[in-house]
DNA sequence: CTCTATGCTTAGATTGTCTAAGTAACTCTA
DNA sequence: TAGAGTTACTTAGACAATCTAAGCATAGAG
């Protein structure tokens, strides 16, 4: 079980995906990757909030503050419609992408 | 059949498992990739040039000219032994990740 | 003789993620 | 009650990787 790091390209579609089960702020967002990758998957906060950022000002999710069970303040993001859209778009590529690589990994 | 842009981060590890079936010059490396991936995927030259460069720097990779059946030189990479090495430590990432993907994009 | 395909080269822009540092508040433990 | 660890967010700058775009050169087809 080897550490492994996010392939670049793949950052929206984890995020999207997350949080297409449910709303999360930035730091459960982490917590589910991890956990859904065995802890092989760190996605770094230097990256995360960046992109949820990036993702906001897009119109692919949208957030506000919330207090969370501990007491604390977090900002919690949830799926827009046109994330929504996006994500569906992202999941086909990454299918395409996925099984084209898997091709190639098959030459002979 | 949409076309796909090229997962940044994989590359070598394509451009190594074509070059392990047999040597290719760089022009035949992008025309087995569009053939392998049903002309889905392309391989921009300013993309394939420099890494094919950086990968003989390295060492996974070594070179020499040579003239094709039509008469025109073209310079033929084949794989090095510690490129061989490489291919297989980047195959392992790969299924590693795509692995990954598959668990997050499952979640419900 | 022009057009298309083959084949290579390189500078610079762009994008995406990471490194690294910081802020702040809460909880647990000694 | 002081300190450590966890939760939670922010941001600047570095770095790596790929793409855009332009160019060179030759061969064969029409």
């Amino acid at each position: 079980m080897t550490k492994l790091n996010i392939l670049p390209g793949t950052l929206d579609l984890i995020v999207l995906k997350v949080l297409s089960i449910e709303p999360l702020h930035g730091y459960a967002v982490s917590q589910r990757v991890q956990a859904a990758s065995n802890g092989r998957l760190l996605l770094e906060e230097g990256s995360l909030y960046p992109a949820l950022y990036r993702m906001e000002r897009k119109g692919w999710i949208e957030s506000e503050w919330q207090k969370t069970d501990n007491g604390r303040r977090a900002r919690v993001y949830r799926l827009s419609d046109e994330g929504g859209r996006q994500l569906a778009q992202e999941e086909a590529n990454w299918l395409g992408v996925s099984a084209v690589m898997g091709s190639i990994l098959d030459l002979k």
